[in-house]
DNA sequence: AGCCAAACCTGACAAAAATCAGGTTTCCCC
DNA sequence: GGGGAAACCTGATTTTTGTCAGGTTTGGCT
């Protein structure tokens, strides 16, 4: 990790930056610590306090708890003008949290402190928070209740429309970033065995395309009818 | 549902009341509508677009989602101080959500034109919702990572122990509230045969005391263990 | 080039959980 | 007090899902 010279965040990307004030904007300039990581590198962990908030400039994180020996389950995934580090805002327990990069990522972190005045200053500031945070509640809910309530075959199916939604996909339609069958096994909330299987079958039926890393929703109908049914 | 005459709100229990200058409680006094909801009447439904948010004054809720034929999955059980319908503060697609009254409950109603209003001339009550809403996010954060990795077994037993915290006891240590196996089932994200049989090896074996409609979480300690060990 | 770890692959098996199909009891409303 | 719906109870069965125990391939590092 290595804190960054060139190219730091041009302070029009995240709330923060589009929701102050322009003379606020001097002060984040000169509170922000610019974060370079690269691809599989910690920005946090599950054993500190995160303090403050982190704002995603480029690249991709994903953000994941582990879970019994040897699992993780993965909360989201994030990118370019997300916010990491709920946290910060709530005072006491905090559940303990890993970030972890993805790919070659830029962010900057201000502190709790600073992001305090921030929210007196800057009532638009606190304003667009809480629209962040009740939308990002209501996808909670959402997503709490597809894993309650669907099998792991759609959860899986809808875990590939996320992770192509999120993380993007390129010219061919593949996922911009390979995500190993883990990662997708930890966001379904299932076994690496039980995507594999799936995606396997998918892949000989022609829903899915696999290419080495990479994959790619071929037939988007018919796996959204994998979830759908469940969905009514 | 009857608009209250008797015993309104005190203008003292739920965030929005807390939270502004004495010279807009007066507003919110009138703006506000009291509502009163007997055991299982509807406060809002999936049909319809919930606009505004609703403060629990007294009384118990249950926020659930139906789900294919003849399930539901209960996002969250809210009781006095408690806030309703996130999605108001939220633009756009809502995923539509009911809320039934465990108990007679009695709740005020403010509008989204109000609300935007309050937030602009009182940043401390954006604030408290940012936090509020940062909150229910970790809550959700954590409920989504203990639905997708616990299993059922674990997930009733935490169930009980959430019903006790947020509905309350009586003397006896028994729930306040009467909760179905249903309910509980449709909390935990199962089916109702497997609370039933969970909770019958449990009184089984003392761990819980049924009474008719009531139960008690007696050995506290094994009950928590069964979470635990996947906490860990 | 060789080594190691991580990811990938596969089938057999076991366990967990849901479904089904019958009941009985309780409670509310008329 | 009678009738009906909802909740409660139970065992048998089937499906889903996870576990285990072996592999192979890939990719980075020295």
């Amino acid at each position: 990790m290595v804190t960054a010279k060139p190219d730091p965040c041009a302070l029009d990307r995240c709330v923060l930056c589009r929701c102050c004030n322009p003379e606020w904007s001097e002060r984040v300039a000169k509170s922000r610590t610019v974060f370079h990581y690269e691809k599989g590198q910690d920005i946090f962990t599950e054993g500190k306090v995160v303090q403050g908030l982190y704002f995603i400039y480029s690249g991709a994180v994903k953000v994941h708890q582990s879970w019994g020996p040897g699992n993780e389950f993965i909360l989201r995934f994030a990118v370019s003008g997300d916010v990491l580090g709920h946290r910060a805002l709530v005072s006491g327990a905090d559940s303990p949290i890993s970030a972890t990069a993805l790919e070659r990522t830029t962010l900057c972190h201000l502190d709790n402190t600073f992001l305090g005045a921030t929210i007196k200053a800057n009532p638009s500031f606190a304003h667009m928070m809480m629209q962040l945070y009740a939308t990002e509640l209501q996808k909670a809910e959402k997503r709490m209740r597809d894993l309650a309530m669907m099998p792991v075959k759609s959860r899986v199916a809808e875990t590939l429309f996320v992770i192509r939604e999120v993380l993007g996909s390129d010219a061919e339609g593949y996922f911009r970033i390979p995500v190993t069958r883990i990662d997708i096994a930890g966001y379904a909330g299932t076994t690496y065995e039980a995507v594999f299987r799936l995606l396997t079958a998918w892949a000989r039926d022609g829903l899915v395309t696999i290419a080495g890393k990479k994959i790619r929703i071929n037939e988007e109908e018919k796996l959204r009818a994998l979830i759908q049914y469940f969905t009514l």
